[in-house]
DNA sequence: ACCAGAATATGTGCATGCAATATGACTGGA
DNA sequence: TCCAGTCATATTGCATGCACATATTCTGGT
């Protein structure tokens, strides 16, 4: 039997969480001056941890970090979130295309039965649990791909773009649609069809950024 | 007139770049250990400034970094260079489809010329100029995708397997096929074909992870 | 009143020092 | 002889202090 990993966290690494989990929670908003001396005093160590985390979160891109000027949570343009979308798609629909083909019959059961028990809480409008489930759902195709390092990245830009998707699902009628595009999705990866899986999942993102996009122009419009 | 940014780089950024290419000249080779102190002592700083290179170069992939056991050079298991490769084919496929898609006629002009310039090179067996401009062909692909999100994950892919592929075009005849290749991914760009891009770039992708892996394969059974 | 320049203040970049942990040598027992 | 346990050393993680760059405020001039 082999021992997993100890698991030893160190400040640093504890650091980058919890700022990444307050900048994801909304507590600091896009373009917020990212003190180190406050993140330090807040969190209770010296600078030097929060320094290294704020490196690590800025290679991540959810943080900005200017030479002697500090590090700001990193507030997207429309033009930048439009560049994360495109890649994010590109990515997502690249994984699709992996896991189509390289997916275990157990992954593609468990990919099945995650998206059956969608269904559910798609018809009953439960969008906090469906969101939550809706990560698990990519995080499947991610992994099924079988490619640790466009999983990574994948996950990155996921994490990069939540701070603006959190309303994603809140538009009538999101929950349903985006379930009917999971199964075109599904059906295709379980049929071992790459390039059907590659444009349904490819149509399923451009269908995302389109929703989010409309919803920025009314929330805008309503301003 | 708007100034350019001043350009003052940072110790720290500065010794990335050092250490960065120390590793990509070989000089660091896959699987050695770098010590704090010792790179501290060789570049002429304290060792505040070396740690956060680390971590940076780190988060790019090109070392790996163990809590409390620090830094080695990164070596790839053929499984991780498999990865690696299977990543980057898919990540400059999806560059080639968005270029077709979205480059500007003076920017398909461009690669024309750089392509047909390429042709001397190819035909009068010029590695070093070959490959320097292999660089330039595909980074114009990654601009051409307007989306630099994926161009600089295209890049930081090809960085860290460069010190893998240095001796690609060493195998009789990879000059004049790559540019084949190169061929079938230009025509596809010019005429906006998206899809017979992707395909074009994706096997230009694959047989160079083919080349390499058969001289990798010639390399051990000689050894 | 507004703008330019100087003085002040804040905050980052880096150096140094100490404590904690991992690595390797060493000793004792089976 | 080999293995387990202990000890010594080396190296990382973190705290603290200082110098310089940047941001802000204040002052004087137009």
């Amino acid at each position: 039997m082999k021992r997993v990993e100890p698991e030893i966290l160190t400040r640093t690494e504890r650091l980058a969480d919890e700022i990444a989990a307050a900048v994801l929670s909304g507590e600091f908003a896009p373009g917020r001056r990212l003190d180190e001396a406050m993140l330090a005093e807040r969190f209770g160590v010296s600078r030097t941890p929060v320094r290294e985390a704020l490196r690590r979160l800025a290679s991540t891109g959810l943080i900005d970090l200017k030479p002697r000027r500090g590090a700001t949570v990193a507030d997207a343009t429309s033009a930048q979130l439009e560049t994360l979308f495109g890649a994010m798609a590109e990515i997502e629909a690249a994984c699709a295309r992996l896991a189509a083909m390289s997916m275990t019959p157990i992954e593609r059961r468990r990919l099945q039965n995650l998206h059956e028990s969608m269904a559910a809480l798609a018809r009953r409008g439960d969008r906090d649990e469906y969101a939550a489930a809706n990560v698990v759902f990519h995080a499947c195709v991610y992994s099924g791909a079988h490619n640790g390092i466009l999983a990574e990245f994948a996950g990155g830009l996921r994490r990069r773009l939540a701070p603006f998707r959190r309303a994603q699902f809140r538009t009538e009628g999101r929950l349903a649609r985006s379930h009917a595009e999971h199964a075109v999705v599904v059906a295709a990866i379980l049929a071992c069809d790459a390039v059907a899986a590659h444009a349904a999942m490819f149509d399923h993102m451009s269908l995302v950024e389109d929703a989010l996009g409309r919803l920025g122009a009314a929330s805008r419009a309503s301003a």
